[in-house]
DNA sequence: TGTACATCAGTGAACGCGCGTTCACTGATGTAC
DNA sequence: TGTACATCAGTGAACGCGCGTTCACTGATGTAC
């Protein structure tokens, strides 16, 4: 029919139960949260859910990836278009694109991450994962530093478990307590820290 | 009798309760463990925990509550001994007193928090308990630039959320792939930061 | 010190709800002739 | 283009297990005389 589809596609389906679940992960959390419930959010049927998805770990398990690949590619977006400084100043002011999920419920990837963590296959995933985020961040702020031509103080492995801690903590600190983190934070703490590097680096002699 | 009483306290059932349920959190998250689990790990019947709390949610609260007493009790004592650097160092590296259950645990405070934070009744006491340790954080790092009669660059603030983001972040990361973080790594970034504020600081006129 | 009674912490069987999972089914889409 | 059949995504009723919660009971401890 010229109408199209009346029936939305696999894709289409697994798209609205991924959101519906976001919603439900982020008001009960994971462990609280119901099949059922997720396929009331999603506005589909219980039935909907075991024709895409094994069960909830497997749900949960796309839900991240998913995400995650949104996420990478809003970010190598932005970081291609603009210089280092100015990509750490904007990486929380609302100026960059927020396809992802998890980038505008930041609590909701700490939800995940602890609840894959559990089973060993996922575990094992995750671990991976965060080792390829910390090896992409290892590099960036490897390029930052010869752009500016300096040696970062305490060594590049110690700038990035203190950039990718605190990033961690500081998602978990606002969605406790979103009052206690002002706007603009993230960015202005970063410059902060970057700051402090250009100040105390020696030059690299080249 | 001379062998003096068979039946345990209130207080030491609570105990058992309360490490029993650590463990169960540790291994299957909050959510995800029963309170069957809990008391068969506590050695105690179900009817033991109804008489001892309301609910999981209970428990869950005294558990951080008991477990926040402790650890501050021995943050505390620790400060009190040393200096503000020996303090920073000694942070991880199982020098301290590690009485309190996540101290030994970091993933399982996080855990708490989490689940915690769902019910708006504790999600309030969470926010009064985080903005205490912001304030007991903020008034550690001014003493500690008070000794050093320096100004922090960037501020006080910007370095609390710095500190306490990282101390997270760095738990969090641990908790999925322990090998990720070196032993000892709090304390050395801890220093390196350390290092870097005395270096950049600008001396205070007194 | 001894006895009789009250209290109450902890036991464990029983109940029933909620939730995960299954499955016979419907009707839309794809395919063969 | 039309018809007959196959496929298969999504429906929703039904099943049954697991878990939270209750409660009549036991026996240890506390108290009164």
């Amino acid at each position: 029919m010229s109408t199209g589809r009346t029936r939305p596609t696999r894709e289409e389906t697994r798209r609205r139960l991924l959101e519906g679940a976001a919603v439900v992960f982020a008001a009960e959390g994971v462990g609280g949260a119901s099949i059922e419930e997720i396929c009331a959010a999603s506005g589909l049927s219980r039935g909907a859910f075991y024709s895409n998805y094994e069960n909830k770990d497997q749900l949960v398990r796309d839900l991240m990836e998913v995400d995650q690949a949104e996420n990478a590619a809003d970010l190598e977006q932005h970081l291609s278009e603009v210089d280092p400084l100015t990509f750490i100043l904007s990486m929380d002011n609302g100026e960059r694109a927020r396809s992802s999920i998890t980038a505008r419920n930041p609590g909701l990837g700490i939800e995940l991450f602890l609840h894959l963590s559990r089973t060993p296959e996922h575990r094992s995933w995750l671990v991976q994962h965060q080792r390829e985020t910390s090896e992409v961040t290892k590099r960036m702020v490897q390029r930052m530093a010869d752009d500016l031509g300096i040696e970062i103080p305490g060594g590049v492995d110690d700038a990035v478990s203190l950039i990718l801690g605190f990033d961690l903590g500081l998602s978990f600190r606002s969605m406790i307590d979103p009052e206690s983190v002002r706007q603009g934070q993230y960015g202005e703490t970063l410059a902060t820290l970057y700051d402090l590097w250009t100040r105390s680096a020696t030059k690299k002699a080249d």
